[in-house]
DNA sequence: ATAACAAGTTTACCGTGTCAACATTTTATG
DNA sequence: CATAAAATGTTGACACGGTAAACTTGTTAT
């Protein structure tokens, strides 16, 4: 103990980020409440001061890990405000980037239930407007009233485009995909095919 | 040690066969060498002698799984020879299905890299025949050239369908799609919309 | 001023992965 | 057939990691 207080000061958002530098570094398994404790200089027991156990402060990572996503995707919609089709495919290829210069967070988001579930009824969508999903429903809802998609089909096109950016970026991640060229041009490719 | 006779006789597949037992149970995070030993009565480094370490079992217990999942989506496409487009959407369910009925695999097949990749090349999918992308794409593909597709397009809608279901797959055992009805009607009418 | 609370520390315990040394059974070789 | 070697078990020890309990130090409120 060399810290010339002996309180901390905000060891949980401390906690927080050198946990997400421990999981970025180690992956999920080589992490350790012990070894984040160490990072911020504490004693192994500090974080249970903060967080009610190991998968409480992992929890809170996983939080921070979605909200970066849902802010890469905001980013690039907003560079393109009033052009729904081409958000469409820079979200699919932001979702794509994101994960694969991350390939621990697709593990960590993975872990997790999503805390914003899209809830489907009566053949309709319901995104929260603060989620990932929601900003790519957005922009997905305003493009087919844009082509005059049937409105019965808006369900449908949605969900099937946003599982399949789900499902290639997951692909690539798990090295499922051997391919020799740039992800970003298939998965542009890709979502032109199915739009 | 009650056994009767000192060896055991087929420790390696017990194993094996407790583990994936066990994953179901209790989840990869309550898996422990030292229980799948216990209940094959054996000690807890007797594994050991039949595997490298941990991963070295879970990674044989996960082949093992992709193997089951092969053979689901192998059956029901024999169920339907002959008629590619609905083998297509049966493959989906399929897929779904065994997800749904099994969700600590789909943990599993997550956390090891594919061993058959599906490689991209010349525009065009090469996909091991004993795999679960290789039942999948035969079917798509005949079912491209019954509705004289143009060929250029087999790469992308074959790619875009497979990652669709594998990524609705996700969405429904990750709770991130709250849905009060059938899975597999959903399903259907998402790989209809897309085909 | 001081009591209550918040946020640290130390110590201890248990479960787990894994290594090394030893035991028993099976198999191969002269 | 005998016996050495290989295969397959066991025991014991160790380090690491999660977590609970008891204790200490600082901060805040009355």
């Amino acid at each position: 103990m060399d810290r010339e207080s002996y309180h901390h000061g905000d060891l949980k958002q401390e906690l927080i980020h050198n946990g997400l530098l421990l999981l970025n570094k180690e992956g999920i398994e080589g992490f350790s409440l012990r070894k984040v404790a160490s990072m911020c200089e504490v004693s192994h027991t500090a974080p249970y001061k903060h967080f009610k156990d190991k998968d409480g402060l992992i929890n809170e990572i996983i939080m921070e890990v979605w909200k970066k996503f849902y802010i890469a995707l905001l980013e690039v919609t907003e560079l393109y405000p009033n052009e729904p089709e081409l958000q469409i495919v820079e979200i699919g290829k932001a979702y794509v980037k994101f994960m694969v210069e991350n390939p621990e967070y697709l593990k960590l988001m993975f872990l997790s239930d999503n805390s914003y579930p899209i809830r489907i009824k009566d053949n309709q969508l319901y995104g929260n407007k603060n989620s990932s999903f929601g900003v790519f429903k957005d922009s997905s809802e305003r493009y087919f009233k844009e082509i005059n998609l049937n409105k019965n089909l808006y369900m449908e096109k949605t969900l099937t485009m946003w599982s399949m950016v789900h499902g290639i970026a997951i692909l690539i991640i798990k090295k499922s995909i051997d391919y020799k060229g740039d992800y970003l041009v298939l998965v542009e490719r890709m979502i032109k095919t199915s739009i």
